[in-house]
RNA sequence: GGCGCCAUAGCCAAGUGGUAAGGCACGGGUCUGCAAAACCCUCACCCCCAGUCCGAAUCUGGGUGGCGCCUCCA
């Protein structure tokens, strides 16, 4: 099983700290807003890798944490005039309830930041204790960079490249301006926690550092989040877990792409962000997993117009199938190893979503043509297909109830049906001049006629 | 300016040494009064240059181009 490790830039064959056991976690969202697609796209990434695990036989421990104090949490609080504690929480469970209908996997260890409070402070304090932080007058603490010689490993950049990039202002009292707030001392108004340095609240990176020990201990096998928390996110773990425990953080570290969409990069500041919510309100959850799980994960998506629709056609076009070999009477039953071997050789593969969903493609191409030509051996190809490709949330969903509420098949009105009655009376006797002024008729409707041995079918257009 | 990632058909996208998966679109065909749908078929020598090798989209070097990070960010 090979993995792509950021640290090393290379796929390397995974092997796990302690034989049969995989300890994993990942960076959650900071909840200042609601969960857009890329909250999604991550929440998903971690939870199919953690579901591949268990399936190769791993004992699989997955922790993500939640941030739920930090500076936008504290300006949308004194925005609307609830507190931040109470914002931030009721913004968790709004996050959550869209996860959950995404149908994503909760994690086995959930963390907060304002919940890990003690464990952060003592991390400081030992960090300050060790000589790679200090505190300034105004009751901040900032971890010295400098004292850290492999800062940059993860990000591939020394000191030097690093510092030729920083381009705010910075604070008088670092003594490195890469040195980054483990502990922010707290303005009047702001939420706080009594500390050895007087009142305040964590850093963000601190967190992460202070949350990954207090669920594992010390190394854990994979660390995991966006791309874009590579610099400084990561590094800064890196250098305040290891300066602190002389342990390496994590063994792989593994980033996934970021969502675009039509080409730029989802911000608020341009207003295109995708949140999950609206998704969810017009496509099924199944959907946007095919769409999301298309390509592989390292790789940054572009949402265009098209995305969606086109996953939820194919997703219909899969259903039928099953649709189809039901009222052929097969019974979907048995195993098909060839459908499970091929999936496990793509996920080998530092987990080729894309590649195990464009082999679907085939087989029901296969399928289709065998239940076309009055071969009904497919049952267990079938059930293996449901089976196999649960792993990435697909096929959950039955047949018929998929296609009844996604399908295009909407009740229509009976007055478009009996033009399409008529229209077929006409065509009946050949008078296609008033069948050609009935199909008219319909599609000004917003209707599709379509003709076949059987009889006609209509559409929504 | 620094660092990183990427570059495969009109578009999306697999593929890490042996002569290019899959999807969408296009084109052709079957079917059809027409049309739609469905089904079948067709469609790339992999950004450029040089090198390594019997052999490279896949490795090395150099270009060119795009993106990301360096400020909060999944």
């Amino acid at each position: 099983m090979k993995i792509y490790n950021t640290l090393s830039g290379t796929k390397e064959e995974f092997v796990p700290l302690k034989e049969g056991k995989v300890n994993m976690y990942a960076c959650g969202i900071t909840v200042s807003g609601e969960a857009h697609i890329g909250h999604a796209y991550q929440a998903l990434i971690y939870d199919v890798i953690r579901k591949y695990f268990i399936k190769k036989g791993y004992q699989v421990t997955y922790a993500r944490n939640y941030t739920d104090v930090d500076d936008k949490i504290i300006a949308k609080s004194n925005e609307t005039g609830i507190p931040a504690d109470e914002y931030a929480e009721n913004m968790i469970k709004v996050i959550d309830k869209e996860m959950a209908r995404l149908k994503v996997g909760e994690p086995d260890v959930w963390l907060k930041a304002t919940e890990t409070i003690d464990d952060i402070i003592a991390f400081v304090s030992g960090l300050v204790e060790k000589g790679y932080a200090y505190p300034t007058k105004n009751g901040d603490v900032y971890f010295a960079v400098e004292k850290f010689p492999s800062y940059g490993k993860l990000s591939h950049r020394n000191l030097e490249d690093a510092l030729n990039g920083v381009r705010i202002d910075n604070d008088e009292e670092k003594k490195n301006p890469l040195d980054f707030a483990l502990w922010k001392s707290a303005k009047p108004g702001e939420p706080f926690w009594e500390s050895p340095w007087g009142k305040g609240r964590p850093g963000w990176h601190i967190e992460c550092s202070a949350m990954n020990k207090k669920a594992f201990g010390t190394e854990i096998d994979i660390h995991g989040g966006g791309r874009d928390l590579i610099f400084p996110h990561h590094e800064n773990e890196i250098a305040q877990t290891e300066a602190y425990t002389g342990k390496p953080l994590a063994k792989y570290w593994i980033h996934n792409g970021l969502i675009k969409v039509n080409g730029q990069k989802m911000s608020k500041s341009l207003g295109n962000s995708l949140f999950l919510k609206d998704l969810l309100d017009r496509y099924s959850p199944e959907t946007i997993k095919l769409a999301l799980l298309s390509t592989n994960y390292r790789g940054d998506i572009n949402v265009t117009d098209d995305l969606f629709p086109e996953a939820e056609a194919h997703l219909l076009d899969f259903y039928s199938v099953y649709k189809l070999a039901k009222e052929k009477g097969v019974v979907i039953d048995g195993e098909d190893k060839v459908i499970d071997d091929e999936f496990n050789a793509a996920m080998d593969n530092d987990f080729n979503t894309a590649l195990a969903i464009s082999n679907l493609f085939v087989y029901f191409k296969k399928i289709k043509a065998k239940l076309n030509s009055g071969d009904f051996s497919c049952g267990n190809t079938l059930a293996q297909i449901k089976k196999t490709y649960s792993l990435l949330g697909l096929f959950e969903t039955d047949a018929e109830e998929f296609i009844k509420a996604y399908g295009k098949e909407e009740k229509i009105p009976d007055e478009i049906v009996s033009f399409a009655e008529e229209m077929q009376k006409a065509r009946s006797v050949k008078d296609y001049a008033t069948a050609d002024a009935l199909r008219a008729k319909i599609t000004d409707a917003g209707y599709t006629v379509k003709i076949n041995k059987d009889g006609y079918s209509i559409e929504k257009k």
